[in-house]
DNA sequence: GCCGTTTTCGGCCCGACTGTTTTCAGTCG
């Protein structure tokens, strides 16, 4: 079993407890044991054999033991005896927004409804509103909610809600009454999936800016609207929430629309033992109304006596603890970007030339870029015969000479194909400055035959790193299936560098197996695998992964200078 | 169920909005 098997058994404990009405911390406990099984950035079991589960942060004796049982039965005793009572079909119903565990329960006592489908016919045939606190406009609500999840998932990936969250926040920044406006949220976190956008506006004016929101082309309805607050779901499912305060508690309002949840709940609990409590609208002593920080998020965290925390720390997985002993560790800064090490050209399936992306780049700031196309394998991308290759490479060193500023390396995006082979001329792929070595095929092998494959792959001696390193898709299909430590420990034997691929719909690796791959003492390399000028932005969502991940500038192969980015990969150039 | 800068028991974040209510429980973030 994998860490997630263990995260589902433990966050459906979770679940089912708060149907069955348990103990609220009881149930916190639950789900703070799940984040960090989740985020673990190791082998769970690895953990187990060691003997050391009760070190982890949320892990108890208690749930140690439930661990250990799952391990032997994919069960344990207070898993079971919750399904006996309680029935699976309820976890699907706690994804219904306005549903929470007291209607569920309420439903489920009452009409016996223990399932979606169930519920909809409920909703329909007017039977809800029958129960005590549920009336017509909850039936109305429910049936929406259900039509939305069955249209699909309830998590947008997160480079489509930034694009989103963007193109909102400069329509709102443009109005006059607005003062300072931030995307916050899980999307400021960094986080893969996006639940929904959150948008904070400071203003002494705020009902223009609400009503302004209300009517833009993107809104197919108002869910929720107040003074200060308004709920809107768009055309394409996206939900939004716009948050509007005073300017002189922008800060803290930053900080608690920000999140998370759980980093929230550890701050305001260690406050309130320093004798302070934190709210949005700022850090106050006991009994006092006056905040003694509001402006800034630093200034929050001063008065807590804290350093900055950046946001993509914040999850309550032990950053609060690091920054009081202040171990946070400095995060890769996106200035110290010098290349991009992943992108296409209209030499395969790319929309720009190799002059329009290297002046695009030159833009960005970079001091090289390598332009790495497809090999002949991926035929819908019309990849490259061997002859095609070495006459792109004359012309990308040809570009290289013209165009001023940004230095343009030689490069190629090569399969790793069903055997391990390489798909390109040996030769050709040692007279290249940059390789990267993919996976596009035959996503199904059995786990050990992909890991045999890759390390073939590896072992030509002629990859400078693994392209997206799973193959997952974001709210698409699972990554392929291997011996992740054994490939990590080979890149770092074989000197192969893994990539933490930006583009949009992939984020691979993610976060978590970015910094193991780092504490295993890989090499990392961000690319924003464009596939036209507008996709090297794509990169920024490599550099905050790998700031989700704890990564510093120092285990990043972008921040070296040209030469040494070579020679990272090629001790021999 | 977990945990410790009030430490092995007693506490565990805080505020806004809605719908169904006659003052508030439930939900959300």
């Amino acid at each position: 079993m994998n860490n997630r098997d263990y995260a589902r058994v433990l966050q459906e404990i979770a679940q089912l407890m708060e149907i069955s009405g348990e103990n609220r911390f009881k149930i916190r406990a639950f789900e703070n044991a799940t984040r960090t099984v989740e985020t673990l950035p190791e082998e769970l079991e690895a953990v187990m054999d060691r003997g050391d589960l009760k070190e982890l942060k949320g892990i108890g004796a208690s749930i140690a033991q439930d661990l250990l049982q799952i391990r032997q039965h994919g069960t344990c005793d207070i898993h079971r005896s919750l399904l006996e009572r309680l029935d699976p079909g309820l976890l699907d119903m706690l994804r219904v927004q306005g549903l929470g565990p007291k209607r569920i329960k309420l439903v489920y006592h009452e009409l016996g409804v223990s399932n979606l489908d169930a519920l909809k016919e409920a909703a329909e045939s007017g039977r809800l509103r029958e129960l005590k606190g549920l009336g017509a406009k909850t039936e109305e609500k429910v049936l929406a909610e259900i039509e939305r999840l069955a249209r699909g998932g309830d998590r947008t990936p997160l480079p489509q809600a930034r694009h989103v969250a963007e193109s909102l926040r400069d329509q709102l920044a443009a109005l006059p009454q607005t003062e300072r406006i931030a995307i916050a949220g899980s999307i400021r976190r960094g986080r893969e999936t996006i639940g929904d956008v959150d948008l904070l506006v400071s203003s002494m004016d705020p009902a223009p800016i609400h009503q302004t929101f209300c009517g833009l082309t993107e809104v197919k309805e108002v869910l929720v609207s107040g003074d200060t607050k308004t709920s809107v779901r768009l055309h394409n499912g996206i939900q939004v929430d716009l948050r509007t305060v005073k300017d002189e508690v922008f800060g803290s309002a930053l900080h608690y629309f920000t999140g998370s949840k759980e980093h929230h709940i550890e701050l305001r609990t260690r406050a309130k033992r320093q004798g302070l409590r934190v709210s949005e609208y700022g850090v106050f002593r006991d009994d006092e109304d006056t905040p003694i920080a509001s402006h800034t998020e630093e200034e929050l965290y001063q008065a807590l006596g804290l350093p900055y925390i950046p946001p993509e720390l914040r999850e309550g997985r032990g950053e609060i603890e690091s920054a009081a002993r202040h171990e946070l560790p400095v995060l890769l800064q996106p200035d110290q970007i010098r290349g991009d090490g992943h992108m296409h050209t209209t030499e395969t399936d790319g929309r720009h030339s190799i002059e329009e992306m290297a002046l695009a780049a030159r833009d960005l700031g970079y001091e090289f870029i390598v332009i790495t196309d497809h090999s002949q394998a991926v035929r819908v991308a019309n990849g490259m015969t061997p002859e095609r290759f070495r006459e792109h490479m004359a012309r990308i060193r040809e570009a290289d000479g013209r165009v001023e500023g940004i230095r343009i390396l030689t490069g190629i995006e090569v399969d790793i194909l069903k055997d391990g082979t390489l798909d390109m001329d040996h030769d050709l792929l040692a007279e290249a400055d940059w390789v990267v070595g993919s996976i596009h095929s035959h996503f199904n092998q059995a786990p050990d035959q992909m890991t045999e494959r890759l390390l073939r792959g590896m072992r030509t001696g002629l990859l400078s790193c693994l392209g997206h390193p799973t193959g997952r898709i974001l709210g698409g299909r699972d990554g392929y299936r291997y011996d992740f430590d054994a490939i990590v420990e080979a890149c770092v034997e074989l000197g192969v560098a893994l990539e933490l691929n930006g583009s949009s719909g992939r984020l691979d690796l993610n976060a978590e197996l970015a910094e193991k791959a780092h504490r295993q003492g890989a090499m990392l390399v961000l690319g924003s695998d464009a596939h036209s000028t507008a996709g090297l932005h794509d990169l920024s969502f490599a550099v905050q992964q790998a700031r989700r991940a704890g990564l510093p500038a120092e285990a990043i192969l972008n921040t070296l200078p040209v030469d040494a980015f070579l020679k990272a990969t090629r001790p021999d150039l």
